[in-house]
DNA sequence: CTGAAAGCGCTAACAT
DNA sequence: ATGTTAGCGCTTTCAG
């Protein structure tokens, strides 16, 4: 019981008469070929069902059109608009993006990175798990040929001679500090992060910059880091709470985090604003119909994909040339109605306002 | 400048004084080989950094143990966890999967499927986009002899002798509205949706059904199409609104739809609920942090996508005995803060209930 | 237990 | 402009 057959150069060779190349040729645009013949053959493929190999193609060409992606998550806003952006610049440079989620998680980040090099994807964007300790892979990576690109989220400290394409977390951070203290608050927490990332470390670093800066104690019962997700955020707020000394206003570090500070809240009666205030880092499509709609840093995520993308492929197309080191994306305060001076927050209510960077 | 060679059987094999089969077969774990021999294969390999190249083994094996999946969106509650399942469950199988987003668009649909032929993955999953017409290349891909399922979005009427997972989108939107019309109200919009597909098709027609079964009156000039997305939504009450005769509930047919009524109804100073109440099918990870808290009826997406993985699966070992047809997941009515009698509506704040179905 | 031969479907280099 | 010859790296018979 042979599996099914598809249709092969082969057969439209046989059924015109010529050989299998210039059925191949035919098929590619190639200039040697006539222009009769061509049509002929794109006839007949086309008649037969004919569907290239792609396999057979790649494996011949030693080039598969491919480019691997490996995220965290995906059912989050940030991701899965960067990820969206990824695939459509990709298609546009004629290239298939395989998509690997690694749930945080080092070992599967591992096993997929494996994979991806296995499949021989000509390039490799990716945005590390936060709780990465062993970088080595990465070089086996770099050693086997394949243009690697940190996107966002990038090893700290980066692999020697790693290319990334980040947004400012550092900046960011310090524009959502600035503004809270701005709204005169004095007493700030942050919720969220931790020291493997650069996203993490950044964001912490700037904000407790910035409270240095202005002369204001940095507490470190109040740097509550934990990871990046809801539950991070849930679970730093009641332990903020259960401390007892909650602080006016706290920075999340990321926008599921403050989705978790949100709910944490609600749990424990706590009325945002009024009792307590939030601004975090990075920006989501219903982060404006939370009520309070909660005022944020945003990423501009479409940019970051873009940016990946070019520069991946230009590590692809040229090899030698790999500029290296970092581009930095800058970020953008969004206000909205958290975080903001209280006789402003009425303002503010129905459309946001935006401050460029 | 040849590129960059990798390791290969061959090179392995050298290694070894060995040919390349016996390589190929420890690696494999084939049982001819002996332990020793598979032994020092296996450290040979690991310390050469092999890699093998899964386009030959495919091409060899007439298997590419890849799965193609379709949605018409990613950077959304619905798919994005409806994907991370599908991911995880073909995992689990020892099958990669290859992702698409065809952003609603008929013609990259097209492409997408011609691509993942291409590839010659093993089987596809598709959530069909909203503006679908021409069903004749599910016909091609199924000639191609791959396996082909439909999730949750299926072309309607669906194509003859396909199979497809799918949620009880009428029994869903039954109870929807039976919940409205229990809390008392009589004039129930309903927005979103179309008639190409069936989760619109049969949401839309669970609202009027059950209408028509109470005996209210089915107002054409409240049921707005225009799809699934935010805009839809804020669009369609706008509409709605300018006509002036605003009903007091809609019934949103997706969780974004709802989105963009809370958002339309925000800019033109209608509260919910008090003025206007709202429903919708489709729940998200925060739909309990809107205010007020979004009530719904749920797809179960874990169930969805772990269900089309498994059918799927089954379709590629056992192109045979393809049951055919359509697995209907049920549904389940969670309230919240919408759509919940008035004197209930206070008591439902903290946490969410829920209604079992 | 191991290996030689053949081939998966396609492309690239070199004729003709 | 078209065809010939050789692989790409792997797996699958089928002999030893």
């Amino acid at each position: 019981m042979k599996k099914q057959s598809h249709i092969t150069l082969a057969d439209i060779a046989g059924r015109l008469g010529v050989s299998r190349v210039t059925v191949s040729k035919a098929l590619r645009g190639h200039p040697d070929i006539s222009d009769g013949m061509s049509k002929n053959v794109r006839r007949v493929a086309s008649e037969l069902g004919y569907s290239p190999n792609r396999m057979a193609r790649n494996l011949s060409a030693r080039k598969s059109h491919l480019l691997g992606l490996v995220v965290p998550k995906i059912a989050h806003f940030f991701f899965g608009s960067v990820i969206e952006t990824v695939y459509a610049k990709a298609l546009e440079h004629k290239y298939e993006t395989i998509l690997m989620v690694s749930h945080e998680n080092e070992e599967q980040e591992v096993q997929h990175l494996q994979t991806l090099v296995s499949m021989r994807v000509d390039g490799i964007i990716i945005s590390v798990s936060a709780r990465l300790k062993d970088t080595r892979i990465f070089d086996w990576v770099k050693k086997m040929g394949i243009p690697l690109l940190f996107m966002d989220r990038v090893p700290d400290p980066p692999p020697k001679g790693s290319t990334a394409v980040i947004v400012d977390d550092y900046g960011g951070s310090v524009l959502a500090i600035e503004q809270a203290l701005a709204v005169g608050y004095t007493t700030i927490g942050c919720i969220g992060g931790d020291r493997n990332v650069n996203i993490g470390r950044n964001r912490v670093q700037g904000y407790t910059d910035t409270l240095k800066r202005q002369g204001i104690p940095v507490r470190e019962e109040w740097i509550i880091a934990g990871g990046y997700g809801t539950e991070a955020g849930y679970n730093g707020f009641m332990r903020l709470h259960e401390n007892g000394q909650v602080p006016r206003c706290v920075f999340a570090v990321t926008y599921p985090v403050a989705l978790g500070v949100y709910a944490a809240a609600k749990a424990r009666n706590i009325r945002i604003p009024q009792d307590m205030d939030v601004i975090c880092f990075g920006d989501s499509d219903v982060g404006s119909l939370l009520t309070p709609a909660l005022s944020c840093v945003s990423q501009p995520t479409q940019r970051l994909g873009e940016e990946s993308v070019r520069i991946l492929m230009e590590m692809i197309d040229h090899p030698e040339s790999v500029p290296g080191g970092s581009r930095v994306i800058p970020t953008e305060l969004i206000l909205r109605e958290t975080c903001v001076a209280s006789k402003g927050a009425a303002v503010l209510s129905g459309e946001a306002l935006r401050v460029r960077n």
